[in-house]
RNA sequence: CGCGGGGUGGAGCAGUCUGGUAGCUCAUCGGGCUCAUAACCCGAAGGUCGUCGGUUCAAAUCCGGCCCCCGCAA
């Protein structure tokens, strides 16, 4: 069986390492083009790219999916099968009726929710429980094709974006490899989504950063682990921008306006939210610095218990 | 040359503008207090001030080169 594998960052890569290892054929890998990132705007290959270099495949990385270009090169490919990750890129559907077995997408949500382009950071910053992983075909609307395999994990209370990242990257890699298996097979029955129930899970944006203490304690705690690393939350402490990296809900109530420091020495740095509950905070990163637990940071710059902290601009 | 912040005992910072004895908080070690302590009191150790060069009687501080870290921008 003959697969392209399309990807373009971590979350794809071990699902190409994963067809490659069940044995498939890989003709082909797309993705991105490098891009100038970081600083100093220097062009940086995607992940997906590194992998398949590493793995010795022939990588493509088209400009634009549309212009007849990248027809022709999977028209040479011969695929029987495209499998995508995290591409970031529409196919159009001359693309999508090549293929002999059809494209099909890995998803990290519960299809039809969290459409889009940020599942994971949603599941999380909505306060989801559980979460999961879907295999569809695709189509040609936005994460709309019909659902062909979904496995579902829970999402611990302290876990972060990154670290769901990792566990979904896992489980999709070895759902991809079984739904394949069960296409060759012709054993799978396709699903069509439910569009009453769709939600959508956009790009995220730095405006989603500053923590507003109104909130309660896990609204803010989820913010503060969906949005990580980026654009992370941030919070104005001790007269600096901050990153807040980690927290965790500290179960205590306190009195006090929202926002209301509790505690600021080497123990902890604990602030009164909405509800009454209080959000301690555990790492966090100011402005030009590295990531410090909180107590260290309190040494440079002491924050008086009692302080009300006001979201940032 | 995309823009900006930073490198000072183990940690986090001040000191740099205006050159002149290396400072603060925490951690560490020793002693004391206490039924006890992560609390409190007393004391100690620990730093080529990123690096190389320049100016100067004198450089963490002024000038120049280089290295490294971080944020923005996605």
């Amino acid at each position: 069986m003959k697969i392209v594998f399309m990807g373009t960052p971590d979350f794809a890569v071990p699902s190409l390492k994963g067809l490659r290892a069940a044995g498939y054929e890989i003709r082909g890998v797309f993705t991105q083009p490098d891009k100038p990132k970081n600083r100093g705007m220097k062009l940086q290959p995607p992940p997906v790219k590194v992998c398949a270099l590493e793995l010795g495949l022939p990588v493509f990385q088209p400009a634009k999916m549309r212009d007849g270009e990248a027809l022709g090169i999977l028209q040479e490919l011969a695929p029987d099968l495209i499998a995508v990750a995290a591409y970031g890129k529409i196919l159009p559907a001359d693309i999508l009726d090549l293929p002999r077995l059809g494209c099909v997408n890995v998803h990290s949500s519960l299809l039809p929710k969290y459409r889009g382009a940020a599942p994971i950071n949603w599941a999380i910053l909505n306060g989801e429980d559980v979460t999961g992983v879907t295999i569809m075909r695709m189509a040609e609307g936005m994460d709309t094709g019909d659902i062909l395999a979904q496995a579902q994990t829970p999402i611990d209370i302290n876990e972060n974006a990154v670290q769901l990242f990792d566990r979904l990257a896992r489980i999709g890699a070895d759902l991809l490899v079984e739904t394949v298996k069960s296409l060759e097979a012709g054993t799978v029955k396709p699903i069509p989504q439910d569009e009453a129930l769709a939600t959508r899970a956009p790009m995220l944006s730095r405006e989603q950063s500053p923590m507003d203490w109104a909130r309660t304690a896990r609204q803010l705690h989820d913010q503060v682990r969906g949005l990580y690393p980026w654009p992370a939350a941030t919070a104005v402490l001790g007269g600096v921008r901050c990153k807040v990296l980690r927290t965790a809900l500290s179960g205590e109530a306190a009195g006090g306006a929202p926002g209301t420091v509790a505690q600021a020495d080497k123990k902890g740095l604990k602030v009164v939210c909405g509800d009454g509950g209080v959000l301690d905070i555990l790492e966090l990163q100011p402005d030009g610095k590295k990531a410090m637990a909180a107590p260290a940071f309190l040494l440079g710059r002491p924050i008086p218990q009692g302080t009300i902290l006001t979201k940032q601009e």
